[in-house]
DNA sequence: TGTTAGCAGTAACAAAAGTTACAGTAATAC
DNA sequence: GTATTACTGTAACTTTTGTTACTGCTAACA
């Protein structure tokens, strides 16, 4: 276990840091899938993703979902952290978009390291920097651009988390993640397609590269 | 100067962080409409906010605005905090909303009083954890309201942070801050009107309590 | 093998938002 | 007082997005 972490987090934690976490971590396998955390849920363990991705996605009161951003291996969610330090219910839902590995570590030693680790508050603040900073693409994507570009943004960030240009997902689950209709997906992939960005398959979906 | 940061920060700091903040704070008086930080621009002082307050705004690469939230007494922008600490440039826009005071505070003393003082680590992260929330409603707004309804919000907003049901503004601005183009807003402000939810004059918009 | 369920394509229409153009009126400058 | 500018209202039209409905295809499976 200290190996997975040393692979995660070298560059970022120092390794009497590492070593500390093994020794309190406990390991946690998910699959594709996995509903990880729920909207309303108190978070009592804070998350490090050692492999594999993670999808964060926003909920409508009423009804419809938007996908924010996804978590690769060396992010935590800056969502559950503030979860973690204000005790307050999560805003979010957390779905694997791959199998992967979690560490998961006791709140109370978060805090504790804060103080010691100089290493750790850095990551601390760079998480909660990185996710700012996507939300912020998020809000540029919904705010200034059209749903073709949008749509063509979801495709490439898809196939980056994943490492394959070939996207596994029907139309409908697109339309979910983008908070749209079906058709309106159908419509425009249709579009990529014609202008050669794009192959479509039955439940799958090939990003051509130029 | 120490009596208002104690009216803004009482609640929020301990009287011997309070007495640090004002040995080493610049105070900055602005007017409305002051242009307090550019996007790309580097911060080297950390502002806190005292009375009046300041609206933050991202910008599209083409031409487009839209205003993210207000930040009012007592608050931070977590941006800026980020700015700070990941030494990069901004990426928002803040502009006076009303005239009003800061404190503006060296980068290093924020990194020592993170050690010392429990209660500026404390401020330091609700205050991430409040811009994280800002922005998901932000995202709440663009994804799934319409514009007549994101219209209102920013009204209600509005006239809450100028402490005023009467919002001083030309369609043509409010348009700018909604990220869509005058004669929508107008069109929408005339449905709201007739719904007797607002009433319009010229250069100015009433909220109808009800 | 035939049935069924899920997926994709498309047409036709509706609603929301954006655009262009112009008119009337208030505010301001000269 | 007149001219100019800024602000608002509105009509007419376009584009984008959302909705409903139907079709054909494929994969799974009884």
């Amino acid at each position: 276990m200290e190996e997975l972490l040393t692979d995660a987090y070298a560059g970022i934690f120092e390794p009497a840091l590492i070593e500390e976490i093994s020794a309190v971590a406990n390991i946690n396998d998910f699959e594709e899938g996995d509903r990880l955390i729920e909207i309303g849920q108190y978070i009592r363990q804070m998350p490090l993703l050692i492999t594999g991705a993670i999808k964060i996605l926003r909920e409508d009161k009423v009804e419809g979902e938007l996908l924010l951003y996804f978590l690769e291996k060396g992010d935590t969610c800056a969502m559950t952290l503030a979860c973690c330090m204000g005790q307050t219910k999560s805003e979010i839902r957390a779905i694997a978009e791959t199998q992967g590995t979690l560490a998961m570590i006791p709140i109370g030693k978060m805090e504790e390291w804060l103080g010691r680790y100089k290493s750790w508050r850095n990551f601390v603040f760079t998480s909660y920097n990185k996710r700012l900073s996507e939300m912020l693409s998020a809000i540029d994507n919904l705010a200034f651009m059209k749903m073709d570009e949008r749509l063509l943004n979801f495709l490439k960030e898809k196939a980056k988390v994943n490492k394959s240009a070939v996207i596994v997902n029907t139309h409908q689950e697109i339309a979910y993640e983008l908070n749209t209709s079906r058709v309106v997906v159908s419509r425009l992939l249709k579009a990529l397609e014609n202008e050669k960005l794009i192959k479509l398959n039955r439940n799958n979906i090939e990003l051509l590269k130029q």
